[in-house]
DNA sequence: TGGATATTCTACCTCCAGGTGGGAAATGAG
DNA sequence: CTCATTTCCCACCTGGAGGTAGAATATCCA
């Protein structure tokens, strides 16, 4: 019942990221300001670039920026472009499909469950999370 | 945004096995009414038995029974006997801790929607789902 | 007393998430 | 031009989930 790791770690990035909208950020100033494994973090963000999410600039100056305003991007595209969104329908008995002919009783409570945590990824923004990298900021900085 | 699918399996095994509280079921008549592949179920089983779930006999007339009637066996447990509930627990951003001292907006939204899923699979038992294959039962024995 | 039927045990296999390492290619600063 | 800094691409490793194979052990029934 929680998120791939990489989905927190892309979550957690572009929050980040979202402190500054212009800001180019590079993935050894990433990796250390939040702790992601360099390497790897590397690997995420080639991906979330092919993903349209961000936006790589090679070369000294280079690094990555948000491609659009943190407020419209909202976590659920994230989680859709790390691991896709398949796991958030899945009968909770694991069967392929028995239909809702004659749903079990948790058939109903289960799907809403699911929708509820849906809706939240749908409704929650980088906006929404930047500014607690803010309080942060102002101890560190 | 799922039960680990061997978890999956043992709310399926159990909720079938629940039908009839004090039939003894084998491994092959499980595997051949649920479909879980049967060297796996067999592996499955004996975790079940370890967890005091079941209760295994060998020999000719031998097989697994539900240990406690099935109204007082939750889906918790399950879930705790097979993968654990340490991922109920988790961080959106995937943080180690940042506490309550200056929680990000979804900490709460986040805490709310685990909970209600936890009290969910506290409250439901094993006779609750025992009816989905009362059903199926009529149209196939 | 067998032999059939059951659980039990150990050892492997495949796949994928997460992680590491070594470079190649681009690009701006000097 | 040169070089440092950056993204990019490749191959590899590890651990655990899910699955498979083969045999050892217990037990009832005929
Ligand atoms: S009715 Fe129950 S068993 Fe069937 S798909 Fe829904 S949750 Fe699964
Ligand atoms: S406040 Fe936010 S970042 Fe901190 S633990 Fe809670 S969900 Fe994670």
């Amino acid at each position: 019942m929680r998120l791939l790791k990489t989905s927190e770690y892309a979550i957690r990035v572009l929050s980040h990221m979202a402190r500054n909208e212009a800001e180019r950020y590079s993935v050894s100033s990433l990796h250390r300001a939040l702790g992601i494994p360099y390497k790897y973090l590397g690997r995420l963000m080639r991906k979330l670039t092919k993903a349209g999410l961000v936006d790589a600039a090679r070369g000294k100056t280079g690094g990555y920026v948000i491609t659009r305003p943190p407020g419209s991007i909202h976590l659920i595209e994230i989680v859709e472009a790390v691991e896709g969104l398949e796991d958030f329908d899945h009968c909770i008995l694991g069967f392929e499909a028995c239909s809702s002919d004659q749903p079990c009783p948790l058939h109903d409570q289960w799907g809403v469950q699911r929708d509820s945590i849906r809706r939240m990824l749908e409704e929650a923004s980088l906006e929404d999370l930047a500014l607690k990298f803010e309080e942060e900021s102002e101890a560190s900085d």
